[in-house]
DNA sequence: CTCTATGTTGTAGTG
DNA sequence: ACACTACAACATAGA
């Protein structure tokens, strides 16, 4: 008699029932028992930095995926195991007698190099075959890739000659109506803590957490039950985002915006408005296809489906509007994504930053990331040119004194979401627009911030709108009011989130130390005291960015090259920048605080004289020598935290200074 | 080799 | 409301 199939089903990054084609591939296994697994990964909690409304999506879908899995076999939910995955599911594999280990198949980043260790160390042990299915994306980009001879893809036109030959996306699968229940869960004696080390030297979470972390003192959570794990073990203060995670909720949204069938066949992204957000102007789907809560395909067919109706009922009315075509529809924001993936899968994990990045332009950004000797990154990184510390600090909090920027940026902050335009404006301010911060540090922001953060989509918009891959209009620069002004000239988004400016007029919002003091004085809002003057003058940075790039890309080095590599780079174009028309407002770079405090934009007058930026100063002094290690003694982590220098808390003494 | 058309999403001014 | 221009100018594919 043949030997009963056990299947360890390992979710990650597909956390739906509905069109799942791995778990459609495990379940052809006509598997005996089936453990829906879930590990717990300590590289994201330490080693990624993610915001509580980025946590908080992910244990909302959690949960409702457990509930949908529950609802399939009584006895079957998410089993958390809260243990690197390179060891836990090796050991997990061994420890049920697993014959098939099936996951849906991830080409990013840190997963692609996750899953071969995994896959490896599951091999070795032998009697456990691995099943890895695509279906995260429309087209397997590992087939994309090999379709564009190993090569990223690099615009959208390329994407498509490569994935032309390629089967089409298919119709979505159904969900299974019934799933095996898993089996004995017992752990047994050999897992443990010892065998499943939560090692890790840094916590880039380290500000966020209020409380002590307790999600690793046991394996399988508290009770052993392997349950879901939450804020408050994270250590993590409540969500403020009114975006909630989850498949029934990621469907819920797909059918309320397919029902207005105009919308959805007449969809021109660059028309839709980033000033909208009560509803927004676009899907809100983004987070749910990260996660996988929506599958890509679903999404697709849904979309088409709507705009068929639409043109058939439309047939004879010569006078309606034509449904529109990638890439500015729905299809082509789908179609921009698998760019994206394909470029990073043939990229590899350098997509993510400027050195050893072939792709990208060598640009001598401020505030690069730094490397040791050895080439591994800098974390955290030391402290630049303090001018430069000082406008990053400005542009995260939303402190510019531009409140279309500041809106955008504490909208994301707030909600864990902005429109994709939203994101070009203030990705244009602190890159090539204004601020010639490196778009490494902006990714970095929104990685933190932002709930649909992916390796892919994101890092490919940052080179992107930084003019680093993709794109190279460096002189087309997103005006700080002009662009916003051609979408809403009444500013409700500033007003929104800006509430100290909500009652200046609608001429004066975007730019409102502009406005005559009795202006200001009859809005109750005095600018450089109660909201900041501008940090920069805009335009004048913005002829600077232009020159700077111009040289840049004259010089012509990618992030592969040996200057950038050696970071001579730098040196080299301050060089070329010293002998045009720079002056040395801005050369010394190496300063420390204290250094060039307070000098704007020689001549401009702006962001001297009164207070310049203004910083909340509640309870920034007794972060500084009080604040211990926010980790459970539980956890193994050696001499970590009295090495551990604070990425912010530098910026932090600066602004308390002032 | 040069030349040309194309590329989701700029601004400011004119008509 | 929309279409056009100049601005100063990029990379790439294909002829």
């Amino acid at each position: 008699m043949a030997k009963a199939t056990r299947v360890l089903y390992w979710f990650r990054t597909d956390l739906r029932v509905h069109d799942s084609p791995a778990l459609h591939a495990a379940l052809a296994l006509n598997p005996e028992v089936l453990y829906p697994v879930w590990t717990w990964d300590p590289e994201y909690v330490f080693s990624h930095r993610v915001g509580v409304n980025r946590f908080n999506f992910l244990l909302e879908s959690m949960h409702d995926l457990s509930a949908a899995l529950t609802t399939r076999s009584p006895e079957s939910r998410l089993l958390v195991v809260r243990a690197p995955p390179q060891m836990a599911i090796p050991a997990l594999c061994r420890q049920w007698k697993i014959t098939h280990l099936v996951y849906e198949r991830d080409t990013a980043g840190y997963a692609a190099i996750r899953d071969s260790e995994v896959v490896k160390r599951v091999r070795a042990l032998g009697g456990t075959e691995v099943l890895a299915v695509h279906g995260h994306t429309l087209y397997d980009p590992q087939r994309v890739v090999a379709a564009n001879h190993g090569k990223p893809t690099m615009s959208l036109a390329s994407w498509r000659k490569a994935a032309q030959g390629l089967p089409e996306p298919e119709r979505p699968l159904p969900p299974p109506e019934k799933l095996p229940p898993p089996g004995d869960t017992d752990l047994g004696d050999a897992f443990t803590r010892k065998n499943q080390p939560i090692g890790c030297d840094t916590d880039l979470n380290e500000d966020t957490r209020e409380t002590e972390l307790h999600c690793y003192d046991h394996i399988a959570g508290p009770n052993n039950e392997f349950a879901i794990p939450s804020m408050d073990e994270l250590g993590l203060p409540p969500a403020t985002t009114s975006i909630y995670g989850g498949e029934t909720e990621a469907l819920r949204r797909l059918d309320a915006y397919c029902r207005d069938k105009v919308r959805v066949a007449t969809f021109a992204k660059p028309k839709t408005s980033p000033a909208e957000f009560d509803p927004p102007a676009t899907t809100l789907l983004s987070p749910y296809l990260k996660f996988g809560c929506l599958s890509s395909r679903e999404f697709l067919w849904r979309v088409r489906d709507a705009v068929d109706e639409y043109v058939k009922s439309n047939g004879d009315a010569k006078k309606s509007k034509p449904a529109s075509k990638p890439p500015e529809n729905l299809e082509g924001q789908l179609l921009f994504r698998e760019m994206y993936y394909a470029a990073e899968c043939a990229q590899g994990i350098n997509f993510g930053q400027v050195r050893g990045n072939s792709i990208c332009r060598f640009i001598d950004w401020k505030l690069p990331n730094q490397y040791a000797a050895d080439g591994s990154k800098l974390v955290p990184r030391p402290r630049g040119n303090a001018v430069d510390e000082e406008r990053f600090q400005s542009w995260k909090e939303g402190k510019t004194g531009f409140p279309w920027i500041d809106a955008i940026m504490r909208q994301l902050r707030l909600e864990g979401w902005i429109h994709h335009l939203a994101r070009h404006s203030v990705a244009c301010f602190l890159t090539r627009g204004q601020c010639y911060i490196s778009w490494e540090r902006g990714a970095e922001v929104f990685d933190e911030l932002l709930i649909d953060w992916d390796p892919c989509s994101n890092a490919g918009n940052w080179m992107w709108l930084s003019c680093s891959a993709f794109f190279s209009s460096y002189y087309r620069v997103y005006g700080v009011k002009s662009f916003p002004e051609k979408f809403d000239k009444t500013g409700k988004l500033v007003r929104k989130f800006c509430p100290e400016l909500a009652k200046f007029p609608d001429k004066y919002i975007y730019a409102p130390h502009t406005a005559p003091i009795d202006v200001q004085k009859k809005a109750g809002c005095i600018i450089g005291r109660d909201y900041p003057m501008p940090i920069l003058d805009d335009k004048l940075e913005k002829e600077r960015c232009i020159s700077r790039i111009k040289m840049a890309y004259k010089k012509g080095y990618h992030g592969d090259h040996e200057a950038v590599l050696s970071e001579r780079a730098t040196a080299e174009l301050e060089g070329a920048h010293d002998k045009g028309s720079e002056s040395a407002d801005r050369a010394a770079d190496s300063g420390d605080v204290g250094e060039g405090v307070g000098d704007g934009p020689a001549g401009s007058g702006i962001g001297r004289g009164g207070e310049g930026v203004q910083v909340d100063q509640r309870s920034r002094s007794d972060e500084q020598g009080t604040r211990k290690s926010k980790r459970a003694g539980g956890v193994q982590n050696s001499e970590g935290s009295s090495k551990r220098r604070k990425t912010d808390r530098k910026v932090d003494e600066f602004f308390s200074k002032k």
